[in-house]
DNA sequence: AAGTGGTCTAGACCACTCA
DNA sequence: GAGTGGTCTAGACCACTTA
């Protein structure tokens, strides 16, 4: 303090109160803990409210917080790490084990970019299942896998009715084909409105979008899946393992 | 800029105007193209302009728009497929063919998290090699990569001098270990302010963390690699094949 | 009904880039 | 020096949860 350290880059408020915060986190809450409500943080850091908050949204970013509007602050609980398909082993959606559920099944054209990789028409229908993976008793991704009808062709429409039975027919089918490998891709994305709704978040929450095409039949995609997973809780595991026991940020503990 | 439609569920402004721009934006934009400054477009649509930053924050993590200071906010290009390890094929980093650039070394004690991956004592000093990855000209990447001295046993300190050769040094010397497995988790993070540096980008900047555990002789984990990756450029791609054509969003056009 | 986080406003000033 | 995005303020009201 005495010295006059050249602050020629002066540090938003934002940032150094995210920093004290995050100490704060680490030396003085439990995890699951309640923070003073926003207006009462504000004041005593003496900033105003949307400085404060601006500070509490890239920690809930980061994984550290959870707000819930009318509830209040916590502190969040280390992210669940969730496996993200064996990188050595290639098996359909749908497969025994996987704790995906499903939840429903139509027929709609694909967005473009889906019926590019598909190879279908523009103008094509596929099979759209939704599906929702919960680990831990938490709501964590929303997928919608786009199957074209050459991929099940033995489907017979009227077999199943509506609903979650019509979706596991259709994924049934899938198991039939030979799978011969798989890419997968994530980047970073905004929950629409009806995945929010499903991950009990609000409507342009952060997610992981991870991307997978199936390939069957000699190279040709057999079958598209758009998974969006919520990025504050989930940390995606792709190792041979499933859990593995490495964090960006050290454990915390109470004092 | 039609009427605005009275919604009996009222949209947030910012979201309802997130919708109206990307829309303007696959319609009238073409990619590079600069938009009316903030001020303006924030008149134009009758908002505050921390409500029009709301939505075009948005647009920003979604890699639509890319903002700079003091140049203005352009429309960005499509995401870059970045190819993340190849699946099958488990190599050491540094091998040949990477394009990743080391920047220096320098022994330091990792952080906890570090630390307990790697079974060595929270005070023991390891080997930690800065490196960067640039494609199509850009930086995207920048990574902190953890080796205890136990990996590289054979190496003398006094050998390479600070900086670059030092790091290409201890890579050298860890492709002599046999590789047996790796883990890869995926998660969300925020840019320190180094790394932001690193990425042309502010501190904060939304990042995906990539860490990578690599083991050798007979599960020891040998080195830990902590990447971040500027998540409004990068989709990361897992598959076979480095570059893959999916998109999240479809393809923009001008008109 | 009370309390919480979420949205929104209308200003102000600062840091940066570039002509 | 002009123009841009980045930060910050001090309010207001709304949507939601809980008691």
């Amino acid at each position: 303090m005495g010295t006059t350290q050249l602050e020629t880059v002066p540090e938003p408020k934002y940032w150094h109160l995210k920093t004290v915060l995050s100490e704060a986190l680490d030396s003085e809450f439990s995890v699951g803990e309640i923070l003073p409500n926003e207006r009462d943080l504000a004041a005593r850091f003496g900033v105003a409210r949307a400085t404060l908050r601006q500070a509490l949204e890239q920690l809930e970013l980061e994984g550290r917080l959870q707000r819930r509007r009318g509830v209040g602050t916590t502190v969040a609980p280390p992210r669940v790490g969730v496996a993200v398909g064996t990188t050595e082993q290639h098996v359909w959606p749908g497969a025994a084990g996987d704790d995906w559920q499903p939840a429903d099944s139509t027929l709609e054209a694909p967005p473009a970019s889906v019926a590019a990789a598909l190879e279908t028409g523009a103008e094509d229908t596929v099979h759209v299942v939704r599906r929702s993976r919960v680990t831990h008793g938490q709501p964590v991704a929303a997928e919608l896998l786009y199957i074209p009808v050459s991929s099940v062709p033995d489907l017979s429409a009227i077999d199943a009715p509506a609903g979650a039975a019509r979706a596991r027919a259709v994924l049934r089918e899938l198991q039939r084909l030979e799978l011969e490998g798989q890419e997968r891709a994530v980047e970073l994305g905004s929950a629409r409105a009806d995945d929010a709704k499903m991950l009990d978040r609000l409507p342009g929450a952060p997610v992981l979008v991870v991307t997978t095409r199936y390939f069957a039949d000699g190279g040709r995609t057999a079958a598209v899946s758009v998974a969006t997973y919520r990025a504050d809780t989930c940390r995606l595991t792709f190792g041979d393992t499933g859990g593995v026991e490495i964090h960006e940020t050290p454990e915390r503990q109470a004092s």
